[in-house]
DNA sequence: GGTAGGATGGGCT
DNA sequence: GCCCATCCTACCC
């Protein structure tokens, strides 16, 4: 399965409304495995309070306040792991939650990953199940996904896509917010 | 079709 | 000690 080119840094150094609409439609990819993004939410600096950057820098949280092009990966509910990626200048807090892909390249290795999985599209309908379809774990917080081998890449054939926008799922804080973005009609 | 409840551990007060 | 940016199973329409 072949894609386009790696997205560059420059198109994560930009508010994270504007890189969570972006990514729509991209390709994320982990080895054998793929998937095109078709949801994402927007986690911003000040006073978001939904995000882990709310409360400043700490261990867990430099990475989202360091430079753009970076996976922000964390354990949700001591069991699953969820992908961000790291939006806005250097310095500057905000990133973007990958919430479900449609995969396209591995389906065979996503399977065995996800045996609860009934059909192909419930391989990675999820922010914890994507990373599991993909083999995304906190080993690769911090990775640079300007270069392999978790990187983002163009579409090998990029197709107007229609958004639709949401409030954010499963927070409380902030739950008005309209951050969530999906393609519409996939 | 729908939802209630439990699993499970790190981060922070 | 409480709170989670979740998922799966069991059970009930």
């Amino acid at each position: 399965m072949t894609f386009g080119p790696i997205l560059k840094r420059a198109f994560y150094n930009r508010p994270a409304i504007e890189v969570a609409r972006g990514l729509l439609g991209k390709v994320l990819v982990h080895g054998p495995t793929a998937g095109i993004i078709v949801e994402t939410e927007a986690y911003l600096g000040g006073d978001d309070l939904a995000s882990h950057s709310a409360r400043g820098v700490t261990d867990r949280t430099r990475v989202i306040f360091g430079p753009p092009g970076h996976a922000y990966v964390y354990l949700i509910y001591g069991m699953y792991e969820c992908l961000n990626l790291v939006a806005e200048p250097d310095g500057q807090a905000g990133c973007v939650l990958i919430r479900a892909l449609k995969p396209v390249a591995g389906l065979d290795i996503m399977r065995r990953r996800r045996p609860a999985a009934r059909k192909p599209e419930d391989l990675a309908s999820g922010p914890g199940k994507l990373t599991l379809a993909l083999a995304i774990t906190r080993a690769h917080n911090g990775a640079d996904v300007t270069r392999g081998p978790l990187v983002v890449r163009a579409p090998a054939e990029p197709r107007a896509i229609d958004i639709e926008t949401t409030p954010r799922i499963g927070i409380s804080k902030c739950a008005d917010w309209p951050l969530r973005f999906l393609i519409r009609r996939p």
